[in-house]
This record gives structure tokens, sequence and C-alpha cells, in this order.
DNA sequence: TTTTTTGTTAAACAAATGATTAAAATATTT
DNA sequence: AAATATTTTAATCATTTGTTTAACAAAAAA
């Protein structure tokens, strides 16, 4: 049989798995290497410590929750009703697949703050610059509304989307529903979003 | 000098604190005994393990983000628009205070799904019942708007509220701002909330 | 004051856990 | 095939960590 998956790809993604859901304390060695059907030796065979395979982890989930997004959103290419959209989609099909990134990055770095100021550190002065923070500037200016930060739709944005995801579980108690009700939940929310924020900025469909 | 505050409550506003940073299995009891100033086996000596202090620390994080939010929510008594604002308000001040209970609690939740079944269960379709979930349907019908699930609203107006404090050590980080300037921040929203979901809502002022 | 209860401390225990080692198995090279 | 290198395994080590114990101090009751 030809296994294509090395063990080494398997920790990895054993690891990315457990680390996401338990984060980096609540994770231990020996439920990674039981994930991955693997011997413990091995995770300190391939990767040299618990730590060094979490930045890794970590480091990949970094990059997909923001590499992209980060591109779409300094795109000059774009209008801004079409960042919006793109963004809104983006984030849910990521989040499908991944529901745990965000509250995994999220809590990870309240629990440890300083291990992450180089590592997300933002290049001075450099956000107001992204072309989405000027469109957005720009469209408050143009219908007329009073001033405001761009950053708040920003936030909105990014709220209303992924928000519903780092709350899964807790909604699903709360609103009863099941892992099929969820899905179409957020589907809902797909379309929804989109024309909720160009709604805020008095941006016509 | 007259220390009101008792040893025992000291361990738990540590207990507090610590676990609310770094959860559960983030937090060594250690950490907690050297944070109240006491010595290690009085944590066990008034609280019985490691997991009751938890418990207890979670019982009242929980109250605090549920209780007083869910008695507004069910008010008969008070308008779709004053609830709004109410929630706005009662969050903000709630976590202005104490930023890290929502990604606490998330965090918890996503970590160990299972502890939490019946903790937050709430009864089989008591939710739609709810005061303002009723409201909110009215509202969308005297709107004329498309038939949407009233939830999706709820849904907004806690994500916009809630959701940059969960982001507040990444938001800081991603806007090159300080806590003054977050603070101002979230000042601002805690009057542009209120107007956004109001407009979703085709509420006038 | 004497006795008893309650609160506190330092030390130690036992289990959990990240990491290592040395040998065995497997694959690759010569 | 023999030799070498790579991968895997079981066992063990060393540290961390939640908890307990036994002695001591302080407070309350007698």
């Amino acid at each position: 049989m030809e296994n294509d998956i090395t063990t080494e790809e398997k920790i990895k993604e054993a690891a990315r798995r457990i680390f996401q859901q338990k984060g980096f304390a609540g994770t231990r060695t020996r439920d990674i290497a039981e994930e991955a059907g693997i011997n413990l030796a091995l995770l300190n065979y391939y990767y040299r410590s618990k730590e060094k395979l979490f930045e890794i982890v970590m480091e990949e989930s970094l990059k997909q929750l923001f590499s992209r997004i980060q591109w779409v959103l300094n795109n000059e290419s774009t209008s801004l009703s079409e960042k919006i959209d793109t963004v809104v989609n983006l984030y849910i099909d990521l989040l499908k697949e991944n529901p745990n990134i965000p509250l995994f990055i999220l809590g990870e770095v309240q629990a440890n703050p300083d291990k992450f100021r180089k590592k997300v550190g933002v290049p001075d002065a450099f956000m107001p610059q992204i072309a989405v923070v000027r469109q957005i500037g720009e469209q408050i200016r143009i219908s007329g509304m009073e001033p405001v930060d761009p950053f708040h739709f920003l936030v909105n944005l990014v709220s209303m989307t992924i928000f519903p995801f780092a709350s899964k579980p807790l909604l699903k108690l709360l609103m009863n529903r099941n892992d099929e009700d969820f899905i179409r939940f957020v589907e809902e929310r797909r379309k929804l979003v989109p024309v909720w924020i160009r709604s805020m900025l008095g941006l016509k469909e």
C-alpha cells in the first residue's frame, strides 16, 4: 500500500488538530502521538520538542488566518464592496473546515502576550496605509456620515464573520442546534454580513 | 491594620485572575499561591483541589457574562431599542473591568465541550421564547425586510460588542494602539454598535 | 490559664509528563 | 550480500505539579 502521507506529516497534522482544540498547555505529547498513531519518541525525533512543534503549528495557523486576507485587503485594484464579499467568503470557507483556529490563536495570545509581540508585530504606521482602510475612509466621506475611525468597520466585518465560529460550541448549546443547523446558520450569514456592512457604510448594492 | 479580605477570598481572586488569563491547563497551583501571596498548601486547605477552585471561578464567570444579560433580554416591559442599548452598555462596562472573561469561557468550552453540556444546558425550546427574539421577529415583519432568523441580530449584537475584547491583545498589536487608545476605541463603539444594530433592523432612533 | 480548634508553614510524596537512550527493525547504499 | 544509514520501539530518566502530611502558630473556647 502506498501511504503517501509521511510519518512527519502525520505528527504535524495530529498536533495541529489537538493544539487547536486544547491549546499548548492543555495538550500532552502522548495525546499527539496517539492521535497520529505513532510512538511517542518519534515526536522528539522529527521535531525537537513539544514547543518546537507548537511553533510550527502556530506559524501555519497564523498564516491561514491572516496572509490571504491581508493580501485581499491590501489589493489596490478591487473595490471596497468586492473586498467585503471576498473576505467573508474566504473566512467562512476556511472556518467551516477549521473552526477552532480563531480561539486557538486568540487564546494563546491572551495566555502569553509577550511571545507574540515579535511574531505578529506590524510595522508602525503600516495598517493605516492598507488599501481597505483608505477606501473605507473615502466611503465615510462620500456617504456624508459623521467621521468615524475606519477600523470600526473592519472590526465589524471580522467580528460578525469570525465570532460565530469562536463561540460555536456555546452557540450550539444556547440555541439548541446541531452541526447541520449551525452550518445552515453560517451559510445564511455568508450573504447577510456583506449586506449589513455595505449598509453601515452607505454603500449601494 | 484591619485586612478585611480573608485568605480564602485572596485565593479565589488570584485564581480568577490567573485562570481567566491562562486557562485551567495553563495555570499551576503554585502560580495561584504566589499571586495570592499565600502558602501553597492553603489552596488545598480552603478549596479541596485545583479542579474544585476552578469550578467556582468558572461558575462565577458564567454568571457574570450571562445572568444579568439574560434577564435584560427576557424583560417583557422594555422595548427592543432599549434592550440593545442596555446590553451594549452592560457588556462594555463588564469587559472594561474584566476583558479576559469571554476568551476564558469560550476557550474552556472548546477544550472540553462535554463538561459544559449540563452546565450551560438550556431547556429545549426556551431560547426562541425569550422576549428579545420575539421582538426582533416582530420588527423584521414590521420593517418589511425578507424573513431572517432573528438570532442573526442577537449574534451581531454580541459579536460586535464582545469580539473586540476577545481579540484585544491581537487588535492592539495589529492596530499599533496602546491601552488608552483601545479604551477610546471601545467607548466609541458604545454609541456606534446600537446605531448599527437598529439600522440593520430598520428601527428608527 | 489550659485546652481545643483553626490557620499556616515547610517538606515530602506520587502521579503525570516532556524528553532521552539503547536496541531492534527497516530501508538504502555500496 | 554486506555495510551503512534511517526509522521505530520499549523502557527509563528527570522534572514538574497537584496534593498530602506533620509540625507549628495563632485564635477561640473551656
